[in-house]
DNA sequence: CTGAAAGCGCTTACAG
DNA sequence: CTGAAAGCGCTTACAG
């Protein structure tokens, strides 16, 4: 009574015995392989595939080829912000090359084991891991993989091993780019809304960078940095609201405030726009990003743009290129350059004129 | 000089020489068959497993079972805003009962069809599709998978084939939620900033459903539509905002939006405050969504919750109770309710108090 | 309780 | 140019 196969999938077989050959031409023919077939041959076979709506099990296939033209990727978080871009980029590129992708969140260091046991098993070609904690002792599982000859990229976590390939954004550009600019429009005020910052514990490699660039920037202009003007406020717009109240209630405000990401950017333009700030004209605004097809704000926002689509796309390639053997595919750090977008959220501070 | 596997991976042949018994007992202990081993044997065998870290080749289990513990997931935009919450939600329940899930994103028809077919070749146990388009014509290809016996669920896509399980969002009772929330606050001028409505071509169901809602709200309080306050924006802030910027240009302003979703309720709420109007004092502004773990707007808005991580579960739940032949999996349409969440950007009308 | 045999659906040397 | 044989690494009746 319930649902059932209708008929059993065709084989290699009954193609062989329609097409009245062996298996071994059927699959011949259909691989392309070598002693090419009779013209007349041939297109007995393929006639007999149209005819069957035959397609090779790729489960067979792989068994015997031990290659199963599929990715893993292994994610610590699926909602986060840079997520959605890396994976469309990577499935994009996999797609194109006819490989498919297997995808496990891994919030922790025993999840990612658990998952790289799980694409063993499943006879992946290759991983690609997308995992932002910082973590470093346990790594040396991934090694591991790397030794027997897997092919692995790893996004956005400097591992240092220079057998795994490693893509990763030049996050002290980030922060030496987006302060660079308010200091370019004469901002010498500038505050810092930080990322999770170490070193107990976790923390995240892209902050501790981009901190480092924004003071790099400054001491390059000769400014002098007034900690007072850093705060950590981790990576939400929530908490970036409350930083940003901090920040308000110096004796001496910041004219311009270099937000970690966008989503803090966010968080900071709604304390300001509560508190009655506008911007740019008293205090200007800039993220860092490019996680979002469309954030809108208002005014829109200034941001340091990583191509993060762009990183998911090369990860495919190169693990795609070492699986088929590419010279090109030797591990090397490839590092995405980041570009300054410039919108309506900076401008010069309200007492450029002054300095004139 | 280049990197090779060091050694090959064990086979339960090198088990059971190891072990000093055939691979089928081997393979019925790690099992759990029938004439359970002898205890001895077991210990064994276990030991054997345990020193030559051996893991059965899921591949070659699959070509036996004919079951590979894989789910498709087919989806129509990775950057979309449900889709990070589905696949959590799927990707998580599958995790957990040892299923993985294989991704393709297809844009159109044609690319649902290869998508499938790679699915096919591939032997994934199961597909899910969360594919928005509401193309009706040429769907018959998931309705033959589904009588070949492959267990399917379909999110948000109404296909009407009793064959399929569907999950779906009441999104006629999203649009009545938040207009009544509205009405109930004192507001009877309440505009709809819609998404992108049919019949031409391209269009979300979501849409059509929820202005259907809306309407409904209002003819209920006994209300008329004033048509001038309906306006169609597609999903995007910036679309909103432009929206937004034309309803303000009305003689007779409205008190209350209410907003297709999140995403355009930031556009919808951006414009407002660009215009000077406040919110909620002014106007009010109500979303729908759950797409964000996060969404952080001054003030926060007010929306009406829908489950979306939860509908990736139940998804990932049913198929695999199909898969298992569970009698709970006989496919229906789930209708997963929405919640209204009150925030900030929703109060009484300015002029609430010459009601009374 | 344990093992020999057959088979899942392919591909790949190797003969002829 | 084509086919028989072996084998990929497992599991599953079936004997014993």
């Amino acid at each position: 009574m319930t649902a059932q196969k209708v008929s059993k999938r065709p084989t290699i077989r009954d193609v062989a015995r329609l097409a009245r050959v062996s298996p071994s031409t059927v699959s011949q023919v259909l691989r392309g392989h070598k002693g090419y077939a009779s013209r007349e041959t041939t297109e007995r076979i393929l006639a007999a595939v149209e005819e069957l709506g035959y397609r090779p099990d790729a489960i067979a296939q792989s068994l015997v080829t031990a290659r199963t033209r599929t990715i893993g990727l292994i994610i610590s978080s699926i909602t986060g912000p840079l997520f959605p871009q890396v994976l469309s980029g990577i499935e994009q590129e996999a797609r194109q090359q006819e490989y498919s992708v297997l995808l496990i969140c891994a919030k922790d260091i025993e999840q990612e084991r658990a998952a790289v046991q799980i694409f063993r098993d499943k006879r992946v070609d290759a991983v690609i891991f997308m995992t932002t904690s910082r973590e470093q002792p346990d790594l040396a599982f991934i090694s591991q993989m790397a030794s027997e000859g897997y092919p692995i990229v790893v996004i956005n976590r400097p591992l240092g091993d220079p057998a795994i390939h490693e893509i990763v954004w030049d996050d002290l550009a980030i922060g030496r780019i987006a302060t660079e600019h308010l200091i370019g429009l004469g901002h010498s005020r500038i505050a810092h809304v930080a990322g999770t910052l170490g070193p107990t514990g976790y923390s995240y490699w892209a902050a501790v960078e981009r901190l480092a660039g924004y003071r790099q920037a400054l001491a390059n202009a000769g400014l002098a940095v007034d900690e007072q003007l850093l705060i950590e406020a981790g990576h939400s717009s929530a908490r970036a609201f409350e930083a940003t109240d901090h920040l308000l209630k110096l004796a001496e405000l910041p004219t311009a405030i270099f937000a970690v990401d966008d989503t803090v950017a966010v968080g900071v333009m709604n304390a300001l726009q509560r508190a009655g700030y506008r911007v740019p004209q008293e205090i200007s605004v800039v993220g860092a990003g490019g996680a979002y097809d469309e954030l809108q704000t208002e005014p829109p926002l200034t941001t340091v743009y990583m191509p993060i689509k762009e990183a998911g796309r090369r990860a495919a390639r190169h693990v795609i290129g070492a699986i088929d053997g590419h010279k090109s595919a030797v591990p090397h750090r490839e590092v995405l350059a980041p570009k300054l977008r410039i919108h309506g959220s900076t401008g010069p501070p309200p007492d450029v004129q002054s300095y004139h």
